[in-house]
DNA sequence: ACGATCAATAAGCCATGACTTATTGAGTTG
DNA sequence: CAACTCAATAAGTCATGGCTTATTGATCGT
């Protein structure tokens, strides 16, 4: 219910919305997210924590490095959200169809 | 692409979301929309403008009165976006199927 | 130990956005 | 036509949020 508003904010800003899938590339350490960022450091570390705030990533310390993986459950609350409202995407049942079999191969 | 980003941020409010799934329950014009709202009926055409803007809701104007509905196609982007990393919840697949199954009835 | 690197936190700035009240305009009714 | 209703727009306020630079704490290499 309301873990579904961390989720929706979170992936509302875009430069939050570019770590979180440069991260479903594989995990990253801050250091290697900051130049595509476009952004300084502390910036990149603040939208990390809102991502790790909202379930999307999880940390993973090693040394002086710290990795951010996404947390794939953390989408679930989008999802859910989404099929709660299922009605009214109904007609997409042909896309989620061609999505099953590709998952299946 | 960017048509997402309108989404996302459209979807972002708490305000925005309970008008939109209010609206899931069927057609309904502005007036009938502010006493739940809980703010004022400017707010809630802004609010309205917001997801219209998004491709979320549609108007239908009759006599002075305008009533919104929701878009069905105006999910897709979020859809979209969602299946395009879709590695990330394949362990969903189940609750896919289930829906699947639900929407063939 | 010393200096450099990595990342989080602090503090402050500024743009955005969610609200308000006031107004406008269109539509309806008496 | 006048009074009223409905909804959008205008204009202004205030809180939030995304960014910055500066700093801290921790870890690493020499």
């Amino acid at each position: 219910m309301l873990s579904e508003d961390r989720v929706f904010r979170a992936l509302a800003d875009p430069s939050r919305r570019a770590i979180f899938e440069r991260l479903t590339k594989g995990e990253a350490a801050v250091r290697d997210l900051i130049p595509r960022a476009g952004i300084s450091q502390p910036a990149v570390s603040q939208h990390l924590a809102v991502l790790r705030e909202a379930g999307l990533v999880a940390e993973r310390r090693e040394g002086r490095l710290v990795y951010y993986r996404v947390r794939p459950k953390g989408l679930r609350p989008l999802v859910d959200w989404l099929v709660h409202y299922q009605a009214f995407w109904v007609d997409r049942v042909d896309q989620l169809r061609a999505l099953l079999k590709e998952m299946d191969k």
